[in-house]
DNA sequence: ATGAAAGCGCTAACAA
DNA sequence: TTGTTAGCGCTTTCAT
């Protein structure tokens, strides 16, 4: 069992001061050949490695990012996680989670434990309460992202896909295949994702000289979007709707369920069906579904590049919001307008 | 923008010493209930919070838990590190995150990394080379339990499900449901779920008199599995297996849309396909697979418990190795031997 | 370019 | 119970 090296054993080893070994594991240090040679040959010998947490300390600097994320049930999430921790780690950074569901104690606790970790920086993620964190950490000094969520009105930087355009997308998409009576079913209305994709989606409805005829609110969660599914379609033939846009694939998939296991429906033939964010499973053949794509990769991007602007710059960073436009991948769960080709996804 | 408060400003305010306010927020310390209230009400009026780094640095106990994860597109996987890191954030530590997966650097690099942190455990999930990594924490101190994976050799803490157990009771259900040309589609050998998995099935499967028929690997893939399973499937009626056992969810997914939707053979009518793991898909009526379920609540607080064991006691906690029986849920994607019910699943 | 010295914010003996 | 005193392992002036 290696014992704990330090860097004054390395010093003693290679018959230097210290600070010179600090230096040599410094980026932009100023050492002498002789001095690097002698230094990276004790520690090599040694098997040392610099202490993250004794730098931190001095430097103030963690390298430590700390994502607070709500639930990974939607597997968007997963995979943004997955990215998100990749690219940071490129960075020499790395991704302390802090969990934020229900069962872990309130917010607040967590905000608490996020501070004392002296994070460099926040990135919030499907997290109930986001303004308030937010608001809260830049209070103290440490930036924040706001990824996949977004607020209007204060000065936070956050990443999104373009949720009104993409919402507007869908209903064109659906208004192009002539469908005549089309439902909505919603996520939780205290996300920006699910506000933003109804007024896009009613938006071009209206313009389309349509608005939708049956309204039901998923949550975001599965068991509610089936609730939903069975109230709104559950009805005599005529009263139905023939295309339901649902705010997001993780619940579309429970509707296209409750359609077509307990309701006996056909998708498309008798109701089309549009998700969004393409997370894996919508390109499974049992679900095919059409749906808008969250395109993880920019938003990753572009997510750590405001981080490290505001790490950068302590002050005068400033705040953006992004929206990165997704776009519709046309499957096999709505009906296709004539002259739209279908769309051959390699999954 | 809040400043940073330390323990000195607070016991300034207070009127005591700077080691009163450590002892204020240190749990098993003995200090006056003036004393207590005093700082208590100083470091509210400041804001103050102790800084996580700091202690760790003089008591050597960071906190932290590293969580080396491969990839995250197994389901199963999210939903573990969802519990883990709750369970983990009741006792008071965060999970660290660090993916070895292929785009990240070598797995030597990740190592490096999570030793520099100090990290109090190390928890590895799907991770190749696990065994190395594993030992070179072991050699540093560092605790380790491998969670969902094991180690023959070495005494290496791991906690799984009962792998040779749930191999054996596919095969004896399969048995009698009276099917008489078996297949199997493997995961990746090197991990020793898939070798203990095929292990146990082969064994039931020849005490009831058969032997596999056909035998694919499919790597734990999407991709691979499919091709696995055309190259099983896509045969003349005669030799083509009337069921099969694929090793995990995430792969059967894969296999029943082959099946269903490239080769036109219904499941269970033509095919009865079994899978393993339970990943919250596995319930959704599309793929109603019936699986093996690994009970991922009970593999996480044997998992933590493990870790804390040997955190806690520095060298005399001994190794184990956990195997959780999990049940077979029984659903609609293997033909029911007589006299089985069928299991509704609440999902 | 290098060493000496001063802390970063905290805990842990040690006295009192 | 409390205050005083050392450091934890490192970065960073400041001299040299």
């Amino acid at each position: 069992m290696a014992e704990k090296v330090t860097s004054l054993q390395v010093a003693q080893r290679a018959g230097v001061s210290q600070s010179a070994v600090s230096r040599v594991f410094t980026p932009g240090a100023s050492v002498s050949q002789k001095t690097q040679d002698k230094v990276r040959k004790a520690a090599a010998e040694l098997g040392y490695r610099p202490n993250v947490l004794a730098r931190a300390m001095v430097s103030g600097k963690s390298r430590i990012i700390g994502l607070v994320v709500g639930y990974l049930d939607n597997y968007f999430y997963p995979e943004a996680l997955e990215k998100l921790s990749n690219a940071l780690q490129e960075r020499g950074y790395h991704v302390l989670i802090f969990m934020a569901s229900r069962s872990a104690g309130n917010i607040d606790t967590v905000m608490e434990e996020i501070l004392d970790y002296q994070v460099d920086g926040v990135i919030l993620a499907s997290v109930p309460m986001s303004s308030d964190i937010a608001t809260r950490c830049q209070q103290a000094g440490v930036p924040v992202v706001l990824f996949n969520r977004s607020q209007d009105a204060d000065g936070i930087t956050s990443v999104t896909s373009d949720n009104y355009a993409g919402g507007r997308k869908v209903a064109e998409f659906l208004l192009a295949g002539g469908h005549r009576r089309i439902g909505y079913i919603a996520g939780w209305q205290g996300a920006s994702t699910q506000r933003d994709r109804e007024t896009g989606f009613r938006a071009a409805l209206r313009e389309g000289g349509q608005d939708i005829v049956a309204h039901g609110t998923g949550e975001f969660h599965t068991e509610d979007a089936r609730a939903a599914a069975r109230t709104m379609f559950d009805v005599s033939p005529d009263l139905r709707p023939d295309a339901v846009f649902v705010a997001n694939d993780h619940m579309a998939f429970a509707v296209m369920d409750v359609l077509r296991f307990e309701l006996g429906l056909r998708v498309p033939e008798d109701v089309s069906v549009v998700g969004y964010d393409d997370v894996p499973p919508a390109a499974w053949p049992a679900y095919n579904l059409t749906t808008i794509r969250q395109r993880a990769n920019l938003m990753v991007a572009e997510t750590v590049d405001a981080l490290f602007d505001h790490i950068d710059s302590p002050s005068n960073a400033t705040p953006r919001k992004v929206a990165i436009d997704g776009p519709l991948i046309v499957r096999g769960s709505a009906r296709l307008p004539a002259g739209w080709a279908l769309q051959r996804t390699v999954t």
